[in-house]
DNA sequence: GATGAATGAGGATTCATTCAT
DNA sequence: TATGAATGAATCCTCATTCAT
């Protein structure tokens, strides 16, 4: 109406509002699931209106896509940094730095993405596909290229390349689904993780 | 009018009506899923009308519920059995029985159960403590079972009982989660599981 | 199989079915109402199977229509025969075998055949017709009659005749509907009956 | 395509749906019952889609609760004032505009609702509670304080207070029933409870 | 941009009715 | 006759998505 009428409707418009979205889909999908995840609770969440939401993402299914890379993309890229970056023998790497951040995955979000995965993965085969190229395939050559260095520096014998890298995450992952799915049933997932890195470093060692 | 009308309408009447239901059910779920599942899809499966489900399902989380102890209990008590009367040194038991039962079930219907849980397992905690109770307790204490016996027959030295049971299977569970994710992506899962009962093996052994 | 086999199959075949099942479904209605009960209820009651109700009733409607006149017919003839016979004074009469009978019928069949026909009524016009027929205007015209009676005989003055034959069954008609609706909350319903006709000997008599 | 699409798929936006779907909702379950009615009727008469109706009213039962709370509370209370304030001597008040008020009540909204609670009033006993509270009870102590007035004022006599209120509304009570039964059965119910007015005010005056 | 009322396509469940046995 | 398994049409209710404001 006035002439002065200088402030903007809407002057909390945010640039980050699709990531706002995007947390508050996943907080949503991890406590009930995609299926049973309503697009109000996640509006709700975001503390925007249902409608809103479908600015940003067309629909439900591109949300979930969204979030599944969101998360993905968030973590990755520092976690195989340090791993190939690191200065450390291979014996401190794994006792160290590995163990502690594998220690940490299975509470983590990533932990969720699993979950995710396994539930609607088989209805979108492109998101699984993303998510082996950027963070197993990744994750997997890192080790790899880890137990490399460490034949090549004479700190594991030449056998130890015949070790599929699997067997490094194998108790992380088991770790992961007994949470999702154990929640509340005891176990030491960290002394599972220790005893396969002692073990694996009592085959690899020269 | 028609030439040949050979479809009865009303096809035939068994008392294994749920046991047809609940295969159907479970062949749906593990394609689409629980919630995807719509009941005239299990009907259809099975050959029968959606109203008939219901006569031996009141609900669909019935259904859900009878398909998962179903398929439990179907397997899991002659697979302990085995464990529990073998004869066999710890040894050769470890990287016979047991590791090709390990090895089937990736791909065995214990996998898809496993995934409907991860997915459905925190909408009914019922049916996750009666999988615990039945399954992975049962499991778990198998194995225990079986490396004390070994340590008393002075195979395994004493401080085999350190280990968790759980590190048996961790490669199991990482190969069951692989091939319900990234069914195409190839991966020995077999020798996975070969390494690290060798693995075990090597730190258990006297 | 035997050729001694002379017992009938079937031997409690009754030629009292529909009968039965006219009751079973009168009891199931008066409980749940029409809508809400299942012929499978119905069939329980009778103690026979589903199927067979449809023997003898071919539809759901059927059956409440069957029900409905098989009540009225039972009560009403009989009920009325009182009416006409009677040798009693009109005073008397009034006090005792009319009063007797109105106080008895809140609490009886008839008044969950006035719950049906309040509920369904307007889907069967035929059986308001039918029971307008056969129950309320012979009542009437039973009152009605009784009324000329009495001012033939002199114990009513001439204008007793202008009074609506309805005016006697009010109260009856009350007490029925407060004890379809209030069933638990208390109401003289009999004194309600007294002083109606009280007031009305106060005002017939010459 | 066509010459003129001139229906918007987007009606309008009040805040006084809930008002027009309890209204649709009244006529719907005045004509058909509460259980034949179906909410695409409701939504229907009420030109809206069947999913609005559950914005408002979360299940049919709901709905149904609303409607007839809407309609006593609606009604009630001026009516019910009328009678507390009136100045009119107790023999024209009941000749005038209690006698007046009863005449309208049998082909009123009112008359619906004792339909429906005679029907559903058992599958709802928090409705036949409110209807008691809010209608019957405040209506008997209306009628009830009245007689007390007009014995105080010498307009009736002592005994006045032994009827029951029951009795001045008897003949309301069934003409309603006539007309939900037999509604095209002529029945002079004006007549009636002018009758019965006229008698109660033979009786009660001192 | 933002809202949330409004839509409508399903999906779970019920139940009158049918029919093979 | 008698059974009850089987059918399928109907009905309540949910929720992703749209759109008037």
């Amino acid at each position: 109406m006035s002439i002065m009428s200088s402030q903007p409707k809407y002057q909390r418009r945010k640039e980050d509002r699709p990531q706002e979205i995007a947390d508050a889909a996943f907080a949503a999908f991890a406590e009930k699931g995609y299926a049973a995840t309503r697009i109000d609770d996640v509006a709700k969440r975001a503390g925007i209106s249902k409608g809103l939401t479908y600015l940003y993402y067309k629909t439900k299914e591109d949300l979930f896509k969204a979030v599944v890379k969101n998360v993905v993309v968030r973590r990755v890229d520092t976690l195989i940094g340090n791993v190939e970056s690191t200065n450390l023998s291979s014996e401190d790497f794994l006792r160290g730095p590995l163990l502690d951040f594998m220690k940490q995955v299975p509470g983590s979000p990533i932990a969720i993405v699993i979950r995710l995965l396994i539930s609607e993965g088989p209805r979108h085969p492109d998101l699984v596909d993303y998510y082996y190229e950027n963070v197993v395939a990744r994750g997997l050559g890192a080790i790899r290229q880890f137990v490399t260095r460490g034949v090549e520096r004479g700190e594991f014998h030449r056998d130890a390349l015949q070790y599929q890298p699997h067997l490094f995450l194998a108790p992380m992952m088991l770790s992961m689904i007994w949470r999702l799915i154990f929640a509340d049933k005891p176990l030491d997932t960290d002394q599972l993780m220790e005893s396969q890195i002692e073990m694996l470093l009592a085959q690899l060692k020269a």
